[in-house]
DNA sequence: TTGTATGCGTTATCAC
DNA sequence: GTGATAACGCATACAA
């Protein structure tokens, strides 16, 4: 059923000229007298001639392609980077590859390799291994034997041991702004809660979050440091838990904003008043502008992100080296969920 | 800096075999003797090596490859079926590419073109042109062009005189869940506001609900019959519309739930109580259910229609024949957003 | 069980 | 301007 596919052996016959001129033409090769290039385009629409990628890969050694790894493209925080990547990487003609890890190693080694395999020209990566306190031994050769091949550009992330490129949020400088800003409301006695041990976004907004505390001369209170994990219902889990502590803070900050979302949703479950707390996120996903009450979250300059990682990308495939490291800077957005104490 | 590729032809001469030995154990050819197959294979870790998947693709004239084409991963709505079908995929062994057109036809061009170019076994579609009520007479050519080489699946979608496979959910059967629900709660003044002319799912929903409430006995009022777009924003335009009417209905259905998320926030704007409406959206993306108030909607039966769509591209690649159509039920998900009138 | 020779469809290097 | 010819790296038919 599938029609036959052509080659320039077929067109250059039909065209009367050797392949060498069809190959000129698909190249964009200026040296082909205008006739000649006319004709053989004739010839191919007729035809419906397609190149076949394969064969060109084959031969120009050098890759245009992208591979993309990041533990959920259904997670806003990830799909709204994603999407800005593959825009421009399209607009410059390279090729981007994503693929959704779900945190699994098993699966992060497969794209790993499928991305090897196909020659990548670098490898941008989020989550999973690279958000680990202390990643596997086998995680972290894997990963040097992969960037002795194909560059690995970590974003929010990075490895012990591993001199990859990295381009990194500055949390703490967050943290920061969500402290301020709720001091500034007249709070001082404030949660943070969600995220896992272990897992370096959680870690370290911990350990900044109690340096911060400091900062401002308020006390870090370990009943109102509660770890879940990273996703909505993990917020329920975590609200619950603190709820059931005698004395209740006045401000709650998540992790991320996915947990805020489900921590208010326990609120709602349990008939207590939304009014009672003011509540901070991290992330400022999209939906955080919609849902009731709309959420105050330190966003990461998305767009400042996505160019440095542009950046990065552009200088690996043109040759040129890169500053390793990069720290981006965020700004608080406040909505109606953090009020006056 | 990056490390030299090696070749089956570097692997044999440092087993002491030939390139054949060496590609039989790549693929895993069951011929070759235990000893001298692990020969190849320490040798093979040793150098690191990595095939090349170009010159394999190339040699193999046939692919795994499913393209996959939708407007916009960041809307829940695509992701939620992406996600899965990328699993499903990766278990059973094909390659998935993913590239977002932002409903621009230009951009479904050059996705098919590359699909086409890569040879992809088939390309799944979903969105922009094949949800024109009226496609422009190019966006048809060329649709069956490049059908002759490599088939489409159409997801919730379809196009005139172009016979692929298509998956569509049952969009009258939700229309009439909605109204037959919402007549139970004593609603008889409904609106549905949101999607636009011209688009076949906007176009669809409003005639099978004009015929539905026919079947109800109720009267279609055109004031209560928004167009405006698909997203959030366009949800808050269209409310603000429906709201200057002098009279006003009781219960509202949006295209889609992003467009109830708009209504919403529109209604708090103004200081509009939520409870002076019912509101019913179109999809059950994951956020209707974290929103205030928890949006009654229309579930696609996402794993039905994931597994639809598997099955399809199963037999396409095993060249079995498919039944080109196919209609999958919805079913009503209730939740607070809708309340006796 | 292993090896030789050839093809896959393109691009690049030479000549002419 | 154009055309032979040789890569590119792997898989496979055929031979041994």
């Amino acid at each position: 059923m599938n029609k036959r596919n052509f080659t320039i052996y077929d067109i250059a016959k039909e065209a009367s000229v050797s392949p060498t001129t069809v190959s000129r033409v698909l190249t964009g090769n200026p040296v082909v007298k205008e006739s000649t290039r006319q004709k053989v385009l004739a010839i191919m629409k007729e035809l419906d001639f397609s190149p076949n990628e394969a064969a060109r890969r084959l031969t120009k050694q050098q890759t245009d392609l992208i591979g993309f790894i990041l533990p959920d493209i259904t997670n806003p925080f990830f799909s709204q980077i994603y999407i800005e990547v593959e825009k421009k990487a399209l607009e410059k003609g390279y090729t981007i590859l994503l693929r959704n890890s779900m945190n699994i190693s098993a699966m992060e080694s497969t794209h790993l390799r499928e991305f090897t395999e196909r020659r990548a020209a670098c490898i941008v990566f989020m989550g999973g291994r690279i958000n680990k306190t202390n990643p596997d031994m086998y995680e972290v050769t894997e990963m040097q034997e992969v960037m002795s091949r194909v560059p690995i550009i970590m974003i929010n992330g990075k490895m012990k041991g591993v001199k990859s490129y990295t381009i990194r949020t500055n949390e703490e400088e967050g943290i920061r702004s969500i402290v301020k800003h709720l001091v500034s409301l007249g709070h001082s006695k404030i949660a943070l809660i969600g995220g896992s041990k272990g897992i370096s976004s959680a870690d370290n907004k911990l350990s900044s979050f109690k340096r911060i505390l400091k900062e401002f001369h308020l006390e870090f209170n370990q009943d109102w440091q509660i770890f879940s994990d990273f996703s909505v219902e993990s917020g329920r889990v975590a609200m619950k838990k603190l709820l059931e502590n005698e004395s209740l803070p006045t401000a709650i900050i998540g992790i991320n904003d996915l947990i805020i979302y489900g921590a208010v949703k326990e609120c709602r479950d349990q008939n207590i008043s939304i009014n009672d707390f003011s509540f901070v996120g991290f992330d400022d996903i999209y939906p955080s502008d919609i849902v009731y009450p709309s959420l105050t979250t330190v966003n990461h300059n998305y767009e400042i992100l996505v160019n440095e990682i542009m950046k990065t990308i552009d200088n690996i495939i043109a040759g040129k080296t890169n500053k390793k490291g990069k720290l981006i800077d965020t700004h608080l957005i406040i909505r109606e969920s953090s009020k006056e104490c």
